[in-house]
DNA sequence: GCGTTATCGAACGCCGTGTTGATTATTTTG
DNA sequence: CAAAATAATCAACACGGCGTTCGATAACGC
């Protein structure tokens, strides 16, 4: 890692993300301004202009950080020894935990007008630290599925995740990882194990 | 009804919908300025704003019109003798051929970085035209599932639909179509049916 | 054909943008 | 603590898209 920035710098950027998070509970972002949310600072706009190209960059800083901090929380469970479902289980309970800590901002960004680029990134880290692994534990003896089925299934979590967020998180980020992967135990053995009908399942 | 517009009118907003659609498969919905929209379908930018507010306004009448297209196409299957699975599955046929017609334009809103108040949208209907009758049939006598293990499915459906149009629809709507009932006839017998393990999964 | 109405072309003020240079304030370093 | 480094401020600038106006022209419906 760098050396941390200027204490200012560190200061400015989380007014400003402070900021801009403030205004997208208000007002979808083409509406937002550079000097509008300058003013709701109180900063100058040239000083904005020192730290993002504009809002959309802003935002953009704000959804790879939040990325990387989730990659990290993550983390743990890529190593080689964790697998099996116990461990499978403790990561549903962390990707809950941390968008709970984080609600305000993954709401926004998750939910409602939200941004469907930062929603494929969060689908793509749930299709590789949770379906990736369970394709190979399900793979061999077992047929596999096809893409469509894994899209089924991370959207399905990505979904419950929105519904949860949306009614703001009613029930505990344990629970609702418990009840996701109960959902999933269900439709691995019902998805793998079962002889659907129609050969269509099959990969693209 | 109310009386078809004038031809002029209609042969403008036709030419507008075509030219912003094919500005957003280039670029970004917020780096689409009126201007150059104009320049590039050959009209004044005064005629523009007798029509729409802004590029916005004019994407949300794209959107309502494709919405009311899609429920019209779903229609038939609203009235009261259509029920019971054999119905559904042409329901489901319908979604993707509609979808198939359209893909151009359902293409940029629903995936990569579209409008998720439009994929909202197709939720709802998908929600309502689907489950809800499903909800009925399987009520009398099964246990409900929860509005997570709907949201699970619904978002399910939508995650296969941008798949496949993501990858330019390999297979046909029908093929596809089938495909998700059979997903979904597997996973409504492990749901429904089934004797999940934890209490968790109930009302919200 | 006649009355109606949409499109055009040009022009207007308005406002946010993105950048500049000089000045002041804060932080880091030695 | 003092000095060097750097960030934030302020005022000002040209630029360009926005949204609206007008009269003139062309296309439309009946």
């Amino acid at each position: 890692m760098v050396g941390k920035p200027d204490r200012r710098v560190r200061k400015t950027r989380a007014i400003l993300r402070a900021g801009l998070e403030q205004l997208m509970r208000e007002k979808s972002l083409q509406d937002i301004t550079v000097k509008e949310l300058c003013t709701l600072c109180d900063l100058n706009r040239g000083t904005f202009y020192a730290h993002y190209r504009d809002v959309y960059d802003l935002l953009t800083a704000i959804e790879e950080e939040l990325q990387a901090e989730f990659e990290a929380v993550l983390e743990p469970l890529a190593v080689a020894e964790s697998f099996g479902e116990a461990r499978q289980s403790t990561a549903m309970a962390k990707l809950f935990r941390f968008m709970d800590e984080n609600a305000g901002m993954c709401r926004i960004l998750l939910c409602d007008n939200g941004d469907m680029a930062f929603v494929q990134r969060i689908k793509d880290i749930v299709r590789v630290r949770f379906f990736d692994t369970w394709r190979e534990l399900f793979s061999d003896g077992m047929r596999a599925a096809s893409e469509y089925t894994y899209a089924f299934m991370v959207s399905g979590c990505i979904g419950i995740l929105q519904q949860w967020l949306e009614h703001d998180r009613p029930i505990s980020p344990e629970q609702i990882a418990l009840l996701v992967e109960n959902l999933l135990t269900k439709g691995m053995e019902a998805f793998f194990c079962g002889n659907l009908k129609s050969g269509l399942d099959q990969g693209t």
